[in-house]
DNA sequence: AATCCGACATACC
DNA sequence: GGTATGTCGGATT
């Protein structure tokens, strides 16, 4: 057929009869050239007309046509015009699977394509019968057979929103710039955005908005005049503006008609976001691009609350869908064994049984909007956005799945009062209610359904701003109050991202006095040194204990780490895990962290999701309990046989950071000094009490030396001299004058009283390094877990991790799996890289015995076992070196004073720019075959002084390392340190 | 009196 | 300009 014969035919023409419009769509199929349903598939599933029509329905279907995976049609028929057509489709795109293209049509004067895609904006192709002859239109057609995505817009609503976004966040900069504070200009804003949206999707008539922008822009001094009248009319019934009979919107948005001057300007540029269609914007981004054009320093703090959508439903599925189509689907067998029986029946017991499935599906319908869900720490709203969206969703299915069974549908009865959220930031609060309420009448266009009306917004008065953690009470009888644990609403599920603070920011955040209030409340439940995040688990763990059915919360992923592990450690004890990732990256820009997702249930879960893995329990460290049969490594003790030989370095504290420095005017004083300035000092004459700068000026080890080419630091160290015996050294210590302005700046003043030592000198440390001919040291942080020899006098820095043994097997336990092993699993992370923190994880390592670090060495090279460790120590060490610095590329030369480690430099540029690919981090990130057979031995030979097989599993190990650990601890000194 | 951590910091490819 | 990889200060206990 072609397009002429097809026009002639079908314009103007109007439906009479259903068979009517499946002429037609056949006769559109031939002049396409594309396969009619009979044509393609004899069954009718993918493709057909009238699809899911049952006997139930009257043989009606969801859509007159279908193409699963291209397009539901529906047919003008019955319908007033071409908008109802559409929202039926709509109603029913959840049963037709939601086909990308939505098509209506006439018969006789239009075929109208709606794109349906979630992500993209939405878009019209409108197709006049009389204009199909266009080959641009035909195609349109074409590609809805054919080829569905080459209809998609291209602007996803993300690349929409942060446009229009962007030029709010101008608008609300220039206000803040003239002095306004930043509270009310929120709410201005959010009142435009909110008259934007309401316009574009006609809830506002005749872009009445626009209009009034543009008379304004003609006489900016009636600005206030004309939006005070505009936003009056909103809030009231049955207001008007001009003719224009204006809608009813509540919810306190519109409390009050208060309208900021604006000049011609800042008119143009509202003006100009008008232009926008807001209908799509995404109201889960919108908050954040907010935050970061209004005030940039506070990006960090406010928009890194931002979580992205797919991390929100990792929580949404578990602890909210899930749960719920599960109840359906228990309800849905219910209402088919109902309804089967009332098909069979007749009379009386067929309605009966008919009027059972109503009351099941009314059942469900009660539960579902009465189901609350509460986040904490809103922001502005995405999770209650996403949350709202999801409740919907559920309730939809549920109603198109019973009308498909043949009950009848009601108006759906989920709305924002189904989420409740509590937020400190007025702004963000604010905010999270417009995303609430865009979200709302979002989803009802999409679906189909008109907005909500009279009024079309109601009160969101469960959206608080206050503090979820704590709230003052004031006491009548004295002129005081208290502090007392915040409550919060009663909600089944509670869900959300509270803000990331380490204990260590909290009081410089959030104020000292506020800090101690809140840990004296919170002093049974949150252990000192635990999280800002970790109040909230408290607290949805009591609500847990109360009515509250699941829960679901972000979390810095150092939650795992030791102060904050109390508070899972005791949610885990009445709580289910029903799903959890210990360790995520955050996906978004500005905020440099990893998190861990923890998401509970009241009732117990069959299998618990450990990082996207079924698992047959979750300890409360956030591992499984498959590993380390079921031992929970974190009751391990700490074994006074390695007492006082492990240490961290010093504590310099002789600068403060250059930016405070030059704030206050100060030169950046160093207890550091160049090598060169070292090398002048260590030569100079003695000094007057005739000892030599070599007392004093040493060679600095910093972590970075270990796991990158040493870069040859040298530093002032008085010890624990006294000022007086300090000044004896006439170079160093002038050198360091510069420190005591800096002491007299810092937090502690305690730091002045011995200025010209080094905050924390560790003469402890110093005492059992002196006598060894060398030491061990391991970086605290470092991908790899590297042990390395430095002798006397070099000076390790705090990060660098000290083991005061002079022992090859010491060194060789140390570097084996065994400890590397329990190093890993008993230390904490700086994001996803391991840390040795000694208390953890060398005070609590069992080693093999008789080779404890409280027994001579000479003792233990008594045994053979040890005897074949140091072998396999030194050999590795000795490769090892001998990779670093190959002797024919460096030259080694005595230092300037006898004594010091000897300096290794390049024989020249070639060989400098070779070695600095020679790091012990690029050499593990290898490793090759000779490093690992060397480990290999090491492995094998402390293995054998352990008397196990040199093959066990990795979670053996730790098992039998922990089994050792209890019985040592136990020796009758389980109070060991 | 020492520890532990960083809604990070920065060198390097 | 990403990506890889670990500083060093200092509040907290």
């Amino acid at each position: 057929m072609t397009p002429e014969a097809f026009i002639a035919k079908w314009q103007n023409s109007k439906i009479k009869e259903r068979a009517a419009a499946q002429e037609h769509f056949l006769d559109l199929c031939r002049m396409l050239g594309e396969q009619t349903p009979a044509e393609a598939d004899r069954d009718g599933i993918d493709y057909g007309f009238e699809f899911g029509a049952t006997k139930t329905t009257g043989g009606r279907g969801f859509a007159d046509v279908f193409k699963r995976g291209f397009f539901g049609m529906e047919y003008k028929g019955t319908h007033a015009d071409l908008t109802a057509a559409f929202a039926q489709l709509q109603r029913y795109a959840v049963a037709l699977n939601n086909p990308p293209l939505l098509i209506v049509s006439d018969v006789g004067t239009t075929i109208r394509i709606h794109t349906n895609w979630t992500n993209s904006v939405s878009r019209i192709y409108d197709i006049p019968i009389a204009e199909l002859g266009d080959p641009e239109k035909r195609g349109w057609l074409k590609a809805a057979f054919t080829d569905p995505d080459a209809l998609r817009p291209k602007q996803t609503r993300q690349e929409l929103t942060e446009e229009v976004a962007g030029e709010f966040a101008r608008l609300a900069r220039s206000l803040r710039d003239r002095g306004h504070e930043p509270e009310p200009v929120a709410h201005f804003i959010n009142r435009l955005v909110f008259c934007m949206f309401a316009e574009d999707v006609k809830l506002l008539p005749n872009h009445i908005f626009t209009q009034m922008l543009e008379r304004a822009l003609e006489t900016p001094e009636e600005f206030v005049d004309f939006a005070g009248q505009l936003f009056a009319a909103m809030r009231s019934k049955g207001g008007r503006v001009g003719f224009e009979r204006i809608a009813w919107f509540n919810g306190g948005l519109f409390d009050d008609d208060t309208v900021f001057v604006l000049t011609r300007d800042e008119i143009r540029i509202v003006y100009k976001a008008a232009q926008h269609y807001w209908g799509d914007i995404d109201p889960a981004i919108l908050g954040t691009l907010f935050e970061r054009g209004l005030d940039p320093d506070k990006r960090s703090q406010l928009g890194a609350h931002y979580t992205d959508r797919d991390k929100i439903m990792m929580i949404i599925d578990p602890v909210i869908v899930e749960p719920l189509s599960a109840e359906w689907e228990v309800v849905r067998t219910e209402i088919e064994g109902f309804i089967a029986k009332a098909n069979q029946a007749r009379g009386g017991a067929g309605t009966r049984a008919f009027n059972q499935a109503r009351a099941a599906l009314d059942g469900f319908l009660q539960r579902l909007s009465q189901y609350r869900v509460l986040d904490p720490a809103c922001g502005s709203g995405n999770f209650l956005y996403l949350a709202l969206r999801a409740l919907k969703d559920l309730e939809h299915r549920a109603q198109v799945e019973a009308e498909a069974l043949g009950l009848p549908r009601t108006f759906p009865r989920i709305g924002p009062e189904a989420v409740l959220g509590i937020e400190l930031n007025p702004y963000a609060a604010e905010l999270a209610r417009v995303s609430v309420w865009i979200g709302d009448i979002q989803w009802n266009l999409k679906n189909g359904f008109a907005a909500a009306e009279n009024p079309i917004l109601k009160p969101l008065r469960n959206i608080e701003c206050r503090d979820a953690l704590v709230s003052w009470v004031p006491d009548t009888s004295f002129a005081g109050g208290k502090w007392v644990s915040a409550e919060w609403p009663i909600a089944n599920a509670i869900i959300g991202n509270p803000p990331f603070l380490g204990s260590r920011k909290m009081a410089p955040a959030m104020g000292s006095q506020y800090v101690s209030a809140l840990r004296k409340i919170y002093t049974r439940t949150v252990p000192k040194g635990a999280d800002f995040v970790c109040f909230w688990f408290a607290k949805a763990h009591s609500a847990l204990r109360g009515s509250t059915e699941r829960m679901g919360l972000v979390s810095t992923n150092s939650l795992s780490n030791a102060a904050s592990r109390q508070v899972l450690r005791d949610l885990f004890t009445d709580q289910y895990p029903i799903a959890v990732w210990r360790d995520e990256p955050w996906t978004v820009s500005g905020a440099a962290v990893r998190v861990a997702i923890v998401c509970m249930s009241s009732e117990p879960v069959a299998n618990p999701m450990l990082d996207d893995m079924a698992v047959d329990e979750i300890h409360s460290d956030l591992r499984s309990a498959g590993t380390t049969r079921g031992a929970d490594l974190t009751l391990s003790k700490p074994l006074r046989e390695n007492a006082n030989k492990a240490y961290q370095g010093v504590v310099p504290r002789g600068s403060i950071n250059p930016t405070d420095a030059s704030r206050l005017g100060l030169p950046n004083g160093d207890f550091a000094v160049s090598a060169a300035q070292a090398r002048e000092m260590l030569v100079a004459p003695l000094n007057p009490n005739g000892r030599p700068n070599t007392d004093v000026v040493v060679p600095y080890l910093i972590a970075r030396d270990l796991a990158q080419r040493p870069s040859g630091r040298f530093i002032v160290a008085f010890g624990t001299m006294t000022e007086r015996e300090a000044a004896m050294y006439e170079l160093p210590f002038n050198h360091i004058a510069p420190v005591k302005l800096h002491r007299q700046h810092m937090a502690q003043p305690e730091a002045l009283t011995t200025w010209w030592q080094h905050w924390r000198p560790r003469p402890e440390m110093s005492a059992a390094l002196a006598p060894l001919t060398r030491f061990i040291v391991t970086p605290r942080v470092s991908k790899h877990r590297l042990f390395l020899w430095r002798t006397h006098p070099i000076l390790p820095d705090n990060a660098v991790v000290v083991v005061a043994r002079e022992d090859d097997v010491t060194f060789g336990v140390l570097h084996s799996r065994f400890h590397e092993l329990w190093a890993l699993r008993m230390g904490s992370t700086l994001e996803d890289r391991p840390r040795y923190t000694p208390t953890t994880t060398f005070q609590t390592f069992p080693f093999p015995h008789g080779l404890t670090p409280d027994i001579p060495s000479v003792v233990s090279m008594a045994d053979d076992a040890a005897k074949h460790i140091a072998h396999c120590a030194k050999e590795l060490n000795q490769l090892r070196e001998n990779w670093l610095n190959p002797a024919d590329l460096v030259r080694r030369e005595p230092e300037v004073v006898p004594g010091y480690p000897e300096r290794i430099l390049p024989i020249n540029e070639e060989a400098e720019s070779f070695l600095k690919k020679r790091t012990l981090t690029n050499l593990y990130n290898e490793r090759p075959a000779w490093l690992h057979h060397a480990h290999e031995a090491l492995n094998e030979a402390v293995a054998a002084a352990y008397g196990w097989p040199a093959d066990l599993g990795d979670d053996e190990v730790l098992a039998r390392l922990f089994a050792l650990n209890q019985e040592r601890g136990s020796e009758g000194h389980a109070d060991a340190l």
